[in-house]
DNA sequence: AGGCAGTTGCGACTGATTCGCAGTTCCTGC
DNA sequence: GCAGGAACTGCGAATCAGTCGCAACTGCCT
């Protein structure tokens, strides 16, 4: 969920057998989700979803997928600062970089693109002779919300953000268990 | 293993019980292989290390321990591009933030730290109105040796693609030989 | 239309991290 | 010093995220 999502709905799969990648039914799934998702996604997510585009898609064939559109850097894999558990999220990379800021108390990401990020890239790439292909900005914190009160300055701690829920999935599950991982 | 390793040993400690945290023989021990690492860390390793000073230390206190630290901010947790498998690195932190660049073909990791990621880390404060605890980046590119020669412009492959398909990949290495696995 | 390299679903598997619980230990206040 | 209780630990079992081998299948080039 980039910045600025305006796409012409299917080009991502374009630039997939422009390389000379098959296109199969199930990537094409997988592809829908990721272009159209209006958040991060993780794994189980992305497979929860496109099973509702083709129903078979298994979770080996998501993995198998992620893995080659991050080889050929047309996602970026995040954190997120690992607030609830240990998996990743994805999201479709555009032209412009931008860095994801996760809210520590809350959990509310946020993204931010800057001048300053890609001219610290330019930086790199001349300072450290490297030739960047990837660069994850993530930074946890506390949003101005969160700090607005009530809270002893000591207390810097993170308090694990132990509420999530993906709006558009499971529709009919009871509030009280939340299915976590991959079918 | 932060740039400059200058640091009186046993202040690692201090830190913690100065915050009122009980101070146990295997935390210094964990403390003193995360202080003296001279390259990062994943818990098994750490908890490798940390059985030849106390033998009886299990994997749950290195990951307790590493979960402390951590919301204390006195540790970094790190991917470093998960060049091979899904641990998480860690590093002590130290006034100055530092960037991680992974060669995605050989494996190195090199640290830099820049006047400009501090300069952006105060304008994220500023813009977004965040209050910063940790700061992460990293990055995925190529260094100069791996760049050498021998490689069409265009590909970005972290693994050179074979024919025309992806033939699939896997991560490049080279000079380390981990055992991996804990406990 | 035919063929086969590249893909997929399965199920089993590994590696990374977490948890409950019963026994142990640090630290504070006497 | 010394007792008491909260904090911490080891253990074993569990969970979670991601991977793999293989036989069946299919997109895509000719
Ligand atoms: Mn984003
Ligand atoms: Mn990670
Ligand atoms: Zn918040
Ligand atoms: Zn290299």
């Amino acid at each position: 969920m980039p910045l600025a999502n305006s796409q012409i709905p299917g080009k991502f799969q374009a630039l997939l057998s422009d390389r000379g990648i098959r296109l199969t039914g199930q990537r094409r799934a997988i592809l829908s989700v990721i272009e159209t998702a209006k958040r991060h996604l993780d794994a189980s997510q992305i497979l929860r979803r496109a099973r509702k585009l083709d129903a078979s898609i298994d979770r080996s064939t998501v993995y198998r997928t992620l893995g080659l559109l991050k080889r050929h850097g047309l996602i970026d894999e995040l954190d997120l600062m690992h607030l609830e558990g240990e998996a990743h999220y994805y999201e479709r990379k555009l032209n412009r970089d931008h860095m994801h800021l996760a809210c520590l108390r809350c959990g509310k990401i946020t993204e931010f693109a800057s001048e300053l990020f890609d001219a610290l890239q330019r930086q790199v790439e001349e300072r450290c002779n490297y030739r960047i292909a990837v660069a994850r900005l993530e930074i946890g914190g506390y949003c101005a919300q969160c700090r607005g009160q009530a809270r002893s300055v000591e207390n810097h701690l993170p308090t694990p953000a132990r509420h999530r829920a993906d709006p558009g999935a499971e529709p009919h599950q009871h509030a009280t268990k939340r299915t976590k991982g991959i079918s």
